[in-house]
DNA sequence: GTACAGATTGAG
DNA sequence: TCAATCTGTACT
């Protein structure tokens, strides 16, 4: 269908990463061959080591973060309060920390199947059940894996469509850096999560 | 070993 | 407005 996206689509500058990745289509292949596909509608950009909202904050490595430190296009995948993962990309070079973090997805219709719902992928946790993402693709390579890559389906989302706000849900972090506004969604698309501003 | 809070969600 | 639910991380 559309192409996948290459190593050098990731391995760079992670607020320009963070735009480009509205628009391109997130593809699930399960066991048995059957895929799943959406549209990233919503992306956030962590920047470590500076960002205090960043789980690398301060160069930190820990067993949980280091696949923020891989060259981007690997999963850095996590669980949030003990019951939802949070799937995100790596972006940059190897040995920087930073990572997109994919908030929400429009679902690909599938005429012949049961039509698919907005209500199943618009939230970072939910979109991770929706597309059956858990620890197992720790680390996974998305320029390589044979179950879960990116597509350039040609959709163009132009500068005036994207949105840039706050994240969501950083207050940890300080009024510094949770007034960065590294959250960017496509206006008015009906799969972004809750709050808009 | 123990304490504690979190890049969320859905129910009340 | 708030509980669910559990692991990584910090500290004793």
């Amino acid at each position: 269908m559309g192409s996948r996206l290459t190593r050098s689509f990731y391995a760079r500058s992670t607020i320009a990463t963070a735009k480009d990745l509205l628009g391109k289509f997130l593809v699930r292949r399960f066991p048995g061959g059957k895929t799943r596909a959406g549209m990233i509608v919503e992306t956030e950009a962590y920047i470590g080591p500076q960002d205090r909202a960043s789980h690398a904050f301060g160069g930190k490595v820990t067993p949980r973060n280091r696949a923020e430190w891989m060259v981007g296009g690997h999963v850095y995948i996590y669980l949030v309060y003990g019951m939802y993962w949070q799937f995100n990309i790596s972006t940059g070079k190897e040995g920087v920390p930073e990572c997109v973090l994919i908030r929400a997805l429009e679902p690909v219709r599938n005429v012949k199947l049961k039509m698919q719902n907005v209500k199943f992928s618009n939230g970072p946790g939910k979109l991770c059940r929706w597309m059956k993402l858990d620890k197992s693709f720790y680390g996974e390579d998305l320029t390589k894996s044979r179950r879960l890559w990116l597509e350039d389906r040609g959709a163009r989302v132009t500068r005036s469509q994207i949105v840039a706000s706050p994240r969501i849900n950083i207050d940890y972090a300080g009024a510094h850096w949770a007034a960065k506004a590294w959250r960017f969604y496509i206006k008015s698309n009906p799969a972004v999560s809750k709050p808009h501003w």
